[in-house]
DNA sequence: ATTAAAATGAGAATAATTCTCATTAACAAA
DNA sequence: TTTGTTAATGAGAATTATTCTCATTTTAAT
């Protein structure tokens, strides 16, 4: 507990001020659990590890929580395919965007860096020439390459 | 109704027969909706869509066929967002695979052919780079943008 | 310290999906 | 074509994830 420093506390201050939202106590708790851990947490995962440090937060207010921290870009929602959308920090210092190795078996989670390959350039790319074309003004996006980890495919 | 062709429809009994699976009226349905359609349908939807036809399914029927169809590769399933399931047949013959623009507002969905400006190349490449890298097998992918649709971005 | 607005938490409500089990349909073999 | 085995169905109950409601509390600017 208590993994954000004061720089990182003061920096989300100021991105929730902006939307006239407050750094409230179960907000805190969210930010901070999301910065510690390198999984990718259900609501009700991130509920329960509230408990853990003792900030307890109520299991409404999670959900309300993470649905205003992906619309304000500083969390990121994603579906490994279990019908439960799982979240995480958006972007930690010195971290480039990732992507998903995602096992259809045991639903473990893997990140890859997008920077290799110029895969970063190839999606701007991408994305620009889709904008264009559709009309569409782009956000963001998600890349996730489903199939067996390592361990399920050794075992049957 | 009956858009199956006598061909698509052993082609299906083969597909199916191959995992001891039979042909069976609903599974008939629900591959004639999803091949008759371009969009992106929820299982209530398909289930709404039987009665239209008149090849009444039962929901739970739906629901456990999507489950087998996407196991064996018929049809792929995704997430648009707003946390129910979305299917759509796997391949078109003569269509080749594709990915996503998702409006973050509407909701709506735009295909776009991922076989421009060799979007399929560098994904092979990437995949096969992945694949040793994290011992993972990789059988297929998504790939979404999201943001905003012509109509949404232009109405406020 | 005051105060208005924003946010919380408990639990009810809703929505999507899965499960159960008695009955029926598919289809290979005779 | 009939038959027998096995897979599949359908109705509805059960479960799960998420959203909503509203009385109470907290935040943070002044
Ligand atoms: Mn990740
Ligand atoms: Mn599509
Ligand atoms: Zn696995
Ligand atoms: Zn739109």
């Amino acid at each position: 507990m208590a993994n954000l420093s004061a720089t990182e506390i003061s920096w989300y201050y100021n991105r929730l001020n902006k939307c006239c939202c407050r750094l409230t106590k179960p907000r805190r708790a969210i930010l901070d659990i999301l910065d510690d851990t390198r999984k990718h947490l259900s609501a009700e995962q991130i509920y329960k590890e509230t408990l853990k440090i003792s900030s307890n937060a109520g299991l409404s207010t999670i959900y309300r929580n993470l649905e205003l921290l992906v619309r304000i870009g500083l969390t990121w929602e994603f579906d490994a395919g279990d019908n439960k959308a799982r979240y995480e920090i958006a972007k930690r210092p010195g971290e480039s965007h990732h992507h998903h190795l995602i096992c259809k078996k045991c639903n473990s989670i893997i990140d890859y860096s997008a920077s290799v390959d110029n895969e970063k350039d190839f999606i701007k790319k991408r994305e620009k020439n889709l904008s264009n074309k559709y009309n569409f003004k782009i956000e963001n996006h998600s890349i996730d390459f489903f199939g067996l980890c390592y361990k399920c495919s050794k075992n049957k």
